[in-house]
DNA sequence: CATTAATTTATGGTATATCATGGTAATTTA
DNA sequence: TAAATTACCATGATATACCATAAATTAATG
């Protein structure tokens, strides 16, 4: 029994013919002592696969139901946008899920993926489009360390 | 058996002469565990068909009578929209549903249906119709990006 | 600390079950 | 009783569940 339910590391898995891949093993673990299920989607802004548990969407739908009318342009455009992109991926006994192929068209992906914990969410990546973006990101958060100044406490210069 | 109940993905289901076209699985087995019954009618909005499960019908229902005056021609108007146009469609052992002509028809729907998850309801578009729709959202959502701010969990900063 | 044993995880292969869909029989209703 | 609607059967395609082995990680031992 865990205390916290974040993905993390970054995981490189091998995709097979038929776009079976491994969940990570940490990450299995989660979504069962969640009792729920992963589910995945086309990123709206990068080249990459974005999966988090069912749970979240669940209160994603709550929100947006709450937040926008119900027969508002805004809900109708989200909903659909977000809900019809989405697809639950159940994993087999030995714990890999099918990736269609219209995700892995998204990310690039052809016969390695890469996962990368995001918290509450995580991204699959090809290897290529991964070391681009890890490289774009450092440099990045580099450029505007000044934000990070109340977090300097945890850094070893 | 599962904890949450959201129509996702899309799917494309061949209809056949008679109007017949298979609910996808995983939308049959949300209607079978909440043992209800699937709704469908006109979209008020889009030239498509929406369906959900009964049990939303009726909180439709409430929100109607608690936001719009019980004599007044906003209700009156909406209720004969929604609820006159609404109609019960049970599926057989094999899951096929039966759609009317008056639906097929304001879809633009000949030998093809999309079916398209939004969270607690679902759309049914023609091919060709929802092409268009989901470039059209997916450009409208990016520019509009604020709108995101509440539903952050679906997005990558 | 090095080596080995034990356990978990990843992956290739294959059997099995499910699903979409064409066809037909039974039932309704007009 | 003819036409239309609904329920059921059959089949090929597809996706899913399971088994077996290899790799890697963790634990145990000297």
């Amino acid at each position: 029994m865990r205390k916290t339910f974040l993905f993390l590391d970054t995981v490189y898995n091998k995709v097979d013919n038929k776009g079976r891949v491994s969940l990570p093993a940490d990450y299995r673990s989660i979504v069962k002592e969640l009792n729920s299920e992963i589910v995945c989607y086309r990123s709206l802004t990068a080249p990459c696969i974005e999966g988090c548990v069912e749970d979240l969407l669940e209160k994603l739908a709550v929100e947006i139901e709450t937040s926008t009318d119900f027969f508002s342009q805004a809900q109708d455009d989200l909903t659909n946008l977000i809900f019809g992109d989405a697809k639950r991926f159940t994993f087999d006994s030995t714990g890999r899920i099918v990736l269609s192929e219209k995700l892995l068209k998204h990310a690039d992906i052809t016969d390695v993926a890469v996962f990368v914990g995001k918290g509450r969410k995580f991204q699959i990546w090809s290897p290529q489009n991964w070391e681009l973006e890890e490289a774009r990101v450092r440099s990045e958060v580099l450029k505007n360390r000044p934000i990070l100044n109340s977090a300097k406490a945890g850094e070893n210069k």
